[in-house]
DNA sequence: CTGAAAGCGCTAACAG
DNA sequence: CTGTTAGCGCTTTCAG
C-alpha cells in the first residue's frame, strides 16, 4: 500500500479509526488485546501518522523557525546547531530561515511562518520585523537583540565582555585602540563597553563601522584600508572574531609583531574559530548554554496556554543574560 | 478576527469559498469585479492561506529537508546557506536536520520527514540510511556521496582535486607527505588521488585517520600527536581546511618555517575559512555552483510526475561533477 | 472499553 | 463566470 492511513490500519485491525487514533495517542482506556491488534496492523502496513493532517486538527505543528542572517557565520552556525539539537530532542522540528539581513526577506519569512503556523520562532536577525509584528501568535524568543517587554531576549553580557576586552588591551599597554563594529548605535552594548572604558582611561575612542550586509571581501578591505591609514593604531577590538582575524592578517602582512607591536581581541569565541585561530584573544560567549536557555524559554511558552504572558514574565529576564569569559590567547600581551 | 479562514473571506466578499480559492490560486475565469471584492475582503481580514490545510489537500508541502552532519562545519554551513537561498527563491521552505553523523539520528529524521511529507531531501550526511531507504517517495539529491543509480549525487572532482594538491606539494619539494582524512575507505576519492600520485612518484604514502564524529579537540590532538611522532613529515594534505589549519597551527607552535620547512594544503576553500586564513593553500570547491545544481536537479524531480525517473536519468550524471581549482596561498612553495 | 459522526481549512470535480 | 458537494487524514465530542 502506497500511503496507508489510519483507516487502513483500522480495517486490518478490525477496529474503528477512533480506536486506532486512541492507540496512537495513548489516550483513554484500551484493552491490551485491541492495542496489540492495532500495533500489529501498523507494523504490517509500515504505517506513519500524517503529521499534516494532525497539525490541521491540533493547531500544533511542532515546528520552530530559526531566523538568522546566515548560518555561514560562525556564531549563528554554532547557535543554529545547538538550537536544532535541543529542539529536536524535545520533539520539535526546525525550519531554517537565512534573512541575509534583508528586512524584506525577513518579512517574507514571517508571512510564510504565519501561513505554516509554526509553534515558535527564535530569531537573531537584525531587522526588527518580527518582534514588532502586531499579530504574531507564535511564541518568540530573540537572541542578542534589544530587550523588549514582550519577548525573552537571550544574550551574553555584551557590555561587560567589551569592557574586559578593552581593559585587557589597555592593561597590556595599548593606547590607540580601534573598535570595529558592524553597525554603530547607542544601544550597541559592545560599543558602549568599549567607549566607557576608553573614556575612563582618558583615551581617544575610534570606531570603524563596516556594515552588516556587506561581502566579507569588502569588510576586509574596509579594515585593512583603515589600518593602513592609521599607523598609530596599536590594537584592535573586533565586535566579532572574524573582524579580529582580518586585523590579525593585516598585521601579518605588514610584518607587525603580534602582540609586541600590535594587539588584537575578538568576540564570540566559537569552537570553529578557536580551531582555526587558537591564539586569538577573544571574549567567549557561552553559546551552548544560551541555546539551552532559549529553547527552555521557548518550549515553556509554546506549551503554556498563555504563551504571551509566559514570555513577558519579567521576573526571570535577568537570568537571560549570560556571563562572558575573556580568553587571553597570545594576541594580547600579558599585563 | 483571530484566524480568518477562506470562508470568512467569502462571507465578507459575498461569494462562495470556491471563488475565493480560485482567486487565491488564480485559476479559471474570474470577473474583475469579483476579484476586487475578494482581494478587498482579504485585506480587510489580513487573511493568510493556511499552508497546512493546503498541503493536506494538495499532497505537496513545498518543504525540502537538508540533512547534514552539522552546519557548524564551514563546508556544510556554506552549502546550507546557498541551498536555502536558492530553494527559498523557488518557493520552497527548508527544514534543517543535523545528523551529527549518528545513523540513529538520521533514521529518526527520515521517519519525521516521511511523516511530514516533505517534497524533497538534500543530504550530505554520511550514514547511508536515506539513500537506501526502500520506501522513500520524496525526491532526493545527495551531496558528495557515493554515486548511486537512483539519485543524483552532486560533488566536485575529489580525485582530481586531491591529485592537484598532492602534485603541488611534490613539485614544491615535499617528500614525506601525510594525508589526513576523516575515514579511510577504498571509495574515498581524495584519498585515492593522493595515493595514486604518491605511488607514481615512488613516495611512501602515509594516511592519518581521525574519525568523523570525534570532537574537534580530539582531532586536533590526533594530528599534533602524529606530527610530533613523525618529525620527518614535511607536508600535510588535509581532506578539509580545518585539518590543514590544525597542522598549520602545530607548525607555528613548533616554530617550523612555512612553507620553507613544512607545507600544508587543505580542501574545500570556503569563504569563511579564506577570511580567517587567507594564506592557506587549498583545493577550492565551487560550492555555490554545486548548490545551484543540486537545487535544479531536486526541483526538476519534485515537479515532475515521475520523479524517480528524472533522478535516475543517467545522461546528465556526468554534469554533476564540478571541477576544483587549486588556490596556492603561501603555505606551499612555488615550484 | 469502543464506535459514529462532525469538522480542522482548503481544493477539485461537477453542475449550472 | 460562479456555487454545491465531497473529501484530504486525523482527532474529538458524544453515545453506547
Amino acid at each position: 500500500m502506497v500511503n496507508p492511513t489510519l483507516e487502513d490500519v483500522a480495517a486490518i485491525a478490525g477496529v474503528s479509526p477512533t480506536t486506532v487514533s486512541r492507540v496512537l495517542n495513548n489516550r483513554g482506556y484500551l484493552s491490551e488485546k485491541t492495542k496489540q491488534k492495532v500495533f500489529a496492523a501498523m507494523q504490517e502496513l509500515d504505517y506513519r501518522p500524517n503529521a499534516i493532517a494532525r497539525s490541521l486538527q491540533n493547531k500544533k505543528t511542532k515546528i520552530v523557525a530559526l531566523i538568522f542572517p546566515t548560518v555561514a557565520h560562525p556564531f549563528y552556525g554554532a547557535m543554529a546547531t545547538y538550537l536544532e539539537e535541543r529542539l529536536s530532542d524535545r520533539g520539535y522540528r526546525v525550519i531554517l530561515c537565512n534573512s541575509q539581513d534583508h528586512p524584506e526577506r525577513e518579512r517574507d519569512y514571517i508571512d510564510m511562518l504565519l501561513s505554516h503556523h509554526v509553534d515558535g520562532v527564535i530569531t537573531g536577525a537584525h531587522s526588527d520585523a518580527i518582534a514588532n509584528y502586531p499579530t504574531l501568535r507564535s511564541a518568540l524568543v530573540t537572541i542578542d537583540r534589544e530587550q523588549s517587554q514582550r519577548y525573552p531576549n537571550i544574550r551574553c553580557d555584551n557590555y561587560g565582555g567589551a569592557r574586559k576586552a578593552t581593559s585587557a588591551l589597555i592593561d597590556a599597554g595599548a593606547r590607540h585602540i580601534v573598535h570595529i563594529t558592524s553597525t554603530q548605535s547607542d544601544t550597541n552594548q559592545r560599543q558602549r563597553g568599549y567607549l566607557d572604558v576608553m573614556q575612563k582611561n582618558n583615551l581617544e575612542p575610534r570606531i570603524l563601522e563596516v556594515g552588516f550586509a556587506a561581502e566579507s571581501a569588502a569588510k576586509n578591505r574596509a579594515i585593512t584600508d583603515y589600518l593602513d591609514q592609521h599607523p598609530e593604531v596599536d590594537a584592535v577590538f573586533g565586535s566579532n572574531d572574524t573582524y579580529a582575524a582580518y586585523a590579525l592578517n593585516w598585521a601579518q602582512v605588514q610584518e607587525k609583531k603580534v602582540p609586541q607591536d600590535f594587539q588584537v581581541v575578538g568576540f564570540d569565541g566559537t569552537q570553529a574559530i578557536h580551531s582555526l585561530l587558537p591564539h586569538l584573544a577573544t571574549v567567549v560567549q557561552p553559546i551552548e548554554d544560551m541555546a539551552e536557555r532559549a529553547v527552555e524559554r521557548l518550549v515553556e511558552a509554546m506549551e503554556s496556554s498563555t504563551p504571551h504572558e509566559v514570555m513577558a514574565d519579567e521576573s526571570r529576564l535577568e537570568n537571560d543574560v549570560f556571563p562572558t569569559v575573556f580568553r587571553p590567547g597570545t594576541t594580547v600581551r600579558l599585563p
